[in-house]
DNA sequence: TTATTTATTCAACGATCAATAAATAAATTG
DNA sequence: CAATTTATTTATTGATCGTTGAATAAATAA
């Protein structure tokens, strides 16, 4: 027989279908929590996008708030660990001259490689994030604090060595206007296309 | 008799409660759209904010966009005037020699200065028009265009004008990017409060 | 195989949503 | 004053919300 072919052994198939469900559902989720926010999209959609029936998002989530979680968490321990990797290795290439100019690309570099992955859910969690960064939600989510902020607060410290000169405060306003910026080209409106007419594109990164 | 020292004559009634209830109105809605977007808000909340039944908001702004886009309008024209009077004074006062920075600092003056006018609803309504700006509000509202458009337009020409070196589409990315930071700016998301542990403050323009 | 655990569907709950028609109160008109 | 228009409240509609419990199907364990 070839069952030596079979690539995955007969009692990995129910782990199998249940990762592929929860992916699933993850990748819609993302997508309309993106594109709608948390409170413009209903678990119904939700569900309607994967496949899914409601109760099954619930059987795997919990909640609204457990499943919009786990959308953020999905990627955010990827992101962090390029983020970091990323400014590690500027750190130790430009030791004793590094620029706040470098310490800032080292830090953005990672999060545009991402999102032009190829991935199409990727995307999708760029603008998510930046929704998450720059729009109060109020009631069900909390976003003043993210899984991003220790890598954020890293990258503060290195601007800080580098620029000893500069207070502390205005640092943090410094990066809170890099990071708007940022945010909006994540956010992908489709403003920049329509303001342009057609000059530019939202996706263009 | 004193009928003299009234101030408004009695045929005048009806307009002034009519005029006191559609602002009150439009205060609590901007308020709540501003803190929690338009899909996080309820028309009942909005109305017992204010005091109002929610027959009476729909009595006056039928629909829940309808009310949105009166919000949106209540304060667009005058922001619009100070920013065109910002730039054409401007323009008359550098003519020959303008700047693109003089340019985007006459385009955002206007906006801060009416952030801190002392009104406590122009914060809230900063905050709305960066959400506008920053989001995208799938189904029933349409950001991608706003009332602000001309005017940014009228900018841009100005911006092109005084940098014919730089492409359009640079222009547009340029003001993008500066877009993006003024409104995480106006947004107050209260960020920067907690992630420089209450050295930084959102309201400090 | 049978028994048990896991995944998925079905059907429904109570709450709340935006919106409306009708009744009531207040103001204006004549 | 009475007649009419305007503002506000009361009561309710049908739809949709997040969530749940029970039934069913599939997979694993014994």
């Amino acid at each position: 027989m070839v069952m030596s072919t079979k690539k995955q052994p007969a009692r990995r198939k129910q782990a199998d279908r249940r990762e592929e469900s929860r992916e699933r559902i993850l990748d819609a989720a993302e997508e309309l929590l993106a594109k709608r926010g948390y409170d413009g999209v209903t678990m119904r959609e939700i569900g309607k996008a994967a496949g899914a029936d409601t109760s099954l998002v619930h059987y795997y989530f919990d909640n609204k708030t457990g499943l919009f979680d786990a959308v953020i968490a999905r990627r955010a321990g990827l992101v962090n660990e390029m983020r970091q990797t990323s400014l590690d290795a500027y750190a130790k290439a430009h030791k004793g001259h590094m620029t706040a100019d470098g310490v800032l690309r080292a830090y953005l570099e990672p999060t545009f490689s991402f999102i032009m992955s190829g991935d199409p859910g990727t995307q999708n969690y760029g603008a998510l994030i930046a929704r998450l960064n720059s729009t109060t939600m109020g009631g069900a989510v909390d976003n003043t604090h993210t899984p991003f902020d220790p890598v954020i607060e890293r990258m503060l410290e290195m601007l800080a060595e580098v620029r000893p000169d500069v207070s502390r405060a205005d640092l943090y306003w410094y990066y809170h206007l890099v990071s708007g910026a940022i945010s909006l080209t994540l956010a992908q409106t489709g403003r920049i296309d329509v303001l342009s007419g057609g000059l530019c594109r939202s996706d263009d990164f």
